[in-house]
DNA sequence: TCCCAGGCTCAAC
DNA sequence: GTTGAGCATGGG
């Protein structure tokens, strides 16, 4: 095997926390070593220290890795910023070094597309039977693996088969934006280049009252946001989220918005529009800049401790 | 058997 | 604008 040693530039880093935390959903870990594709390659990661010890499938380079895991990010920095009370700093020491990472935009769509309603094991299930079904298969290390299948092979796959895959009603969704993508009616990669309300505003506007993309809502379209186009403001608001909110931060929201995130959580009713939308940006007066990141270590924690 | 899961669409009001 | 039913499926 071509062992390769990449020197982690920016600590702290653990990649355990990162690749565990609920942002991406196809990463394997066997003993030490974590497997996953990312831009179209297969790569073998492990961590020591502040090394980081890879086996690159083909067309995977080095700097693939590094953009995919943020390496840039200064995490001191973030912290000193987001650090507001001692619930975000006790998940930040739990979770220390846990990364924002930057992933395919694509496949973070059609994965947050599927997560409505789910519970994360059967996410990575279903993504997992989506990419052996439809995605175009290499090999690495003599054993054969799956891509993750393009806008054109699911914009052409049919609801039946969709379906058989696990996704029930999300079938029918992921079919549609696989279309939207594939005839260039919305264009993924200009994500990257517009501002945070700019790009929220591309994935859940309606053209004559209809949604552009079926199946992306606020909650789908911040996760997108977060995890694929660096919008470190995004502020993801989940079940679980609803429960954290509700439990250490009512004082920031009035009587009838807290009022509507307990029925969130105690009824599972969504939150309408407006109401997510506020809430959000009380996260972002609250946290600042890097919202996302309290966000995502909140989350975490939350998730991790079974908080109820 | 019932409940829950990184919600969303659609219709009714 | 808000509310609520319905949704497919697998694990606890």
């Amino acid at each position: 095997m071509n062992e390769l040693k990449l020197n982690i530039p920016n600590l702290p880093f653990s990649l355990e926390h990162t690749l565990d935390s609920g942002q991406t959903f196809r990463w394997v870990q066997t003993g030490q070593w974590w497997e996953g594709v990312i831009q179209g390659g297969k790569v073998k990661v492990r961590q020591e220290g502040d090394a980081l010890f890879c086996a690159l499938g083909e067309g995977v380079k080095a700097q693939s890795l590094y953009d995919y895991f943020r390496f840039d990010d200064d995490l001191e920095r973030v912290y000193s910023r987001i650090m507001k009370d001692s619930h975000v700093a006790e998940a930040v020491q739990r979770y220390y070094g846990l990364h924002l990472i930057n992933q395919d935009v694509w496949e973070c769509l059609v994965s947050f597309v599927i997560a409505t309603n789910t519970n994360i094991p059967r996410i990575k299930l279903m993504i997992s039977r989506l990419c052996e079904r439809f995605g175009k298969k290499s090999a690495f290390e003599g054993k054969p693996f799956s891509h993750f299948p393009g806008p054109e092979s699911l914009a052409g796959a049919t609801q039946g088969e969709l379906a058989s895959c696990g996704l029930g009603y999300r079938a029918r969704f992921v079919r549609s934006v696989a279309q939207k993508v594939r005839s260039g009616e919305v264009d993924l990669e200009e994500l990257r280049f517009l501002d945070y309300g700019k790009a929220r505003e591309t994935l859940i506007e309606s053209v004559l009252g209809r949604k552009s993309l079926l199946g992306i809502g606020r909650k789908a379209a911040d996760c997108v946001l977060l995890f694929s186009c660096s919008k470190d403001e995004s502020f993801p608001i989940d079940v679980w989220m609803a429960r954290v909110l509700l439990r250490f931060y009512p004082t920031l929201f009035d009587a009838e918005t807290a009022s509507r995130l307990g029925t969130r959580v105690t009824n599972k009713t969504g939150l309408s529009g407006p109401t997510y939308d506020k809430i959000s940006t009380a996260m972002r007066g609250y946290f600042g800049g890097y919202a996302g990141f309290a966000q995502q270590y909140l989350f975490h924690d939350a998730r991790k401790s079974g908080l109820e």
